[in-house]
DNA sequence: GAGTTTGAAACT
DNA sequence: CAGTTTCAAACTC
């Protein structure tokens, strides 16, 4: 078990390289960016490696502190054997040590790499074993590392899973961790130095090392938090193998861990979880600090690392906003996380009540895309995917290509992120009262919420926030739907299409879409979600919440799938907010059914949008004014693609211009995998966007984004346009959902190189969204 | 604010 | 899958 092997990258034999994860990383580490997005993906799953994230839980700390958990850390050699026997017994605290550990070893100088992971799993033979870890740490990173509520979860969960560990690395890695812990238990000696930590160093020098670059922790709070739990313990001194010793100095390494957690939290049930969760501490349920790419690079305050945690935890929390969906718990495998994350918003006044128009989290998603994050339905698939654009974008630090990559992968998990921080704005009265945002119609709320929660996460800024705040909530947020029929409890509902509880300023009758009709609200869903998968996602996919989706490629993801829908309109010319693509000021596409198409942002037929844009062109330019103008430079920028490709390089990526891409790249959201229009516009993203950037700043905004609008898109397009641009989030953006959904016709003419190599990316991370795919 | 129009959602 | 009905938003007055 011990012979030590010098490769990091495993010995042949391990099964981290075995693993197709592991494979996955490996090829991808050329590419930092791809590695991050890899990781997230990958492990997904992988809990474990976010040993900081659990120990930052304040509850966990203290669960640890009496139960064995610590004493096993200490990590007598012997008592790896003993850990290993009773790995799978010790639910939650062993489980759970043995992650921590693993980020340990990870950090540890130590470190070898050395130790096949093969050793390890071949010494103990209890490869079974790690399936059943897994399902725990699964569990574990759904409860934000940083959260309290990981505690719980742990507590509770470990035994309750036996999971179905998944082929993912993080199974390894845990499996590794497990079986460490188990040797410790069954063997005297200790565990903590000897070949369990090699192992687990092994692990996670293979996947830290193609990771490591990408990786990051959720936040600087949490390392601190590690490591002072580490510190904390016991065996910290004593031991060289502590927890405490193991754990890094440096926050680079603890990254590592760091990301799989919030790789976990996106790819895994969240659902699951935040069921638990609810039950016990609703708060926590917040997904796994999705914050953390932002809060990472910024975050060196690690001030009280517990209370931070605790705030970064909050994320988590409002990630967990998903209540929607955990309620329903069920969603976990068949729904996206996407779509539960946006959905179910978590209330953090009212937690079960009013979680879901708290929800508004759904927009965040959306609005990392297009704002950040547009609607609430933006949760849906969609909106993770654009929620994980966000957040990749959001972190500035990460070259733009890595956390493209990354976004897109997490984009969906981080949709709860998005959540949380609408939460946490919103929750303060404001939001709330503004009453949830509805996610597609509301664009312009979701950004600002979607915003506010990157903010958040990173700086916890509410500037963003609020201000997209206050311009979607102007008008939509304020908005509440006024059913009278439907109880709230179908799509006609504004509030429960968006996953959010319906609010004080809803105008509904005998509305059921409220906290104390949980249970009703989620079977609803379910039934809805079985008729349509796509139900709750976001109708309209913005470019960045497109990209993402790309992983999905085309109709599979959920997000296609919703785009796929396009307009059926046949009386308004695409030209009245009946229009959902106008609504959403998006072009329509291929998708639509509509006649007569008007559509300013896009018609069906490019050829139709290039006539506009001609027509206007020539007025536009002129004119520089107001939505007109806007409306103009949409279609100019369309009809100007091809103008528009040529001055992409001159052209600034002005927020006009991002904005303008997004209304590109929603598009393709549509659904409608390539429209003509979209084609001619994007036939390439970069010259898209220049064009689009061109006319941006005269394109209208759609209906709902007006409001709002012009900062998310600017926001989201932002990132978009970097990417375009030639910079590696162009790529990555590139690759993205986007290129899925406008569909293979499309990705022809797109997709540029390093597009492709993004799809590639998000493919492989595609895998986190379980549900979406078996839909 | 009431009534009409519209198109999506839901139903058959 | 298509047609019809229901529904609520968007729109008009």
């Amino acid at each position: 078990m011990d012979t030590p092997q010098k490769n990091r990258t495993g010995t042949p034999g391990s099964k981290i390289e075995e693993s197709p994860v592991f494979n996955y990383l490996s090829n991808l580490s050329p590419i930092k960016p791809v590695k991050s997005i890899h990781i997230s993906q990958s492990f997904t799953s992988l809990n474990l490696t976010s040993p900081s994230s659990v120990f930052t839980s304040p509850h966990i700390i203290s669960s640890f502190k009496d139960s064995a958990f610590l004493k096993r850390h200490r990590f007598s050699d012997q008592s790896r054997a003993s850990d290993f026997d009773e790995g799978t017994k010790d639910s939650s605290k062993e489980e759970f040590v043995g992650s921590c550990q693993l980020p340990d070893n990870a950090v540890n100088k130590d470190f070898d790499l050395e130790h096949p992971v093969t050793e390890v799993d071949t010494n103990h033979g209890q490869q079974s074993e790690v399936p059943k870890v897994l399902p725990r740490t699964l569990e574990y990173d759904y409860g934000t590392p940083a959260c309290e509520t990981k505690s719980p979860l742990f507590t509770d969960q470990r035994d309750e899973d036996s999971a179905e560990a998944s082929g993912s690395i993080a199974s390894f890695a845990q499996g590794t961790v497990r079986e460490s812990s188990d040797k410790s238990d069954g063997v005297p000696g200790t565990f903590q130095n000897t070949p369990h930590r090699e192992r687990l160093r092994l692990h996670w020098d293979n996947l830290a090392t193609d990771a490591a670059d990408s990786l990051f922790i959720n936040s600087p709070n949490e390392a601190m938090a590690f490591r002072r739990l580490l510190d904390k313990s016991p065996d910290n001194e004593e031991n060289p193998g502590s927890l405490a010793s193991l754990f890094p100095d440096n926050i680079n390494e603890l990254r590592l861990a760091q990301p799989v957690d919030q790789v976990d939290f996106v790819g895994v049930g969240m659902a699951q979880q935040v069921n638990r969760v609810k039950d016990s501490q609703p708060q926590y349920l917040d997904w796994p600090p999705e914050i953390t790419p932002c809060h990472v690079e910024k975050g060196t305050d690690n001030n009280s690392s517990d209370d931070q945690l605790g705030s970064n935890s909050h994320q988590g929390v409002r990630r967990r906003c998903l209540t929607f969906e955990t309620a329903g718990g069920h969603r976990k495998s068949s729904t996206s996380v996407a779509n539960r994350l946006p959905d179910v918003p978590l209330q953090p006044e009212e937690k079960g009540t009013s979680r879901f128009k708290q929800s508004i989290p759904s927009k965040p998603v959306s609005a990392y895309s297009s704002q950040l994050v547009k609607s609430g339905i933006g949760l849906h698939l969609n909106a993770l995917a654009t929620a994980k654009d966000k957040q990749i974008l959001l972190p500035e630090h990460h070259p733009a290509g890595v956390e493209i990559g990354v976004s897109s992968s997490k984009t969906s998990f981080y949709p709860a992120t998005s959540q949380e921080s609408p939460r946490v704005a919103l929750d303060t009265g404001s939001y709330v009262s503004s009453g949830p945002l509805r996610t597609d119609t509301q664009v312009s709320e979701d950004d600002s919420i979607a915003v506010a929660p990157s903010e958040e996460l990173n700086s916890a800024s509410p500037r963003k926030k609020r201000p997209k705040l206050a311009h979607a909530g102007d008008d939509e947020s304020c908005k509440r739907c006024n059913c009278k029929k439907s109880k709230c409890l179908k799509l006609y509902c504004e509030c429960f299409a968006a996953g959010v509880y319906c609010i004080e300023p809803c105008a509904c009758q005998d509305c059921h879409n409220k906290p104390i009709h949980e249970d009703t609200v989620l079977a609803t869903r379910k039934q809805i979600e079985s008729r349509n998968p796509l139900a709750f996602a976001p109708r309209v996919i913005r470019a960045s919440q497109a990209l993402p989706d790309v992983g999905d490629e085309t109709a599979n993801t959920p997000a296609s799938a919703r785009h796929k829908r396009g307009c059926n309109c046949k009386k308004s010319s695409c030209l009245k907010k009946y229009c959902e693509c106008y609504q959403s000021g998006v072009g329509c596409s291929l998708n639509c059914r509509c006649e007569s198409c008007q559509n300013t942002y896009g018609r069906k037929d490019g050829s139709e949008v290039d006539l506009e844009v001609e027509v206007e062109a020539a007025e536009e330019e002129p004119q520089p004014t107001e939505k007109s103008v806007v409306d103009r430079g949409l279609e100019k920028a369309a009809l100007h693609k091809h103008e528009e490709r040529n001055l992409d390089p001159s052209f600034p990526a002005t927020p006009s211009r991002l904005s303008r891409l997004a209304v590109k790249l929603q598009f393709p959201s549509k659904g409608k995998p390539m429209r003509s229009s979209f084609l001619s516009i994007g036939s390439s993203f970069g010259s898209q966007n220049d064009t689009r950037g061109v006319k941006l700043s005269s394109i209208p905004l759609p209906p709902k984004f007006e409001k709002s609008l012009p900062t998310t898109h600017a926001e989201e397009e932002m990132p978009e346009l970097l990417q375009k641009q030639g910079s590696p989030r162009n790529i990555i953006k590139s690759g993205s959902p986007n290129g899925k959904r406008v569909s293979p016709p499309q990705c022809k003419s797109r997709p540029s190189p390093s597009r492709r190599s993004t799809r590639r990316l998000i493919l492989q991370a595609i895998p986190s969204f379980p549900s979406i795919n078996q839909q």
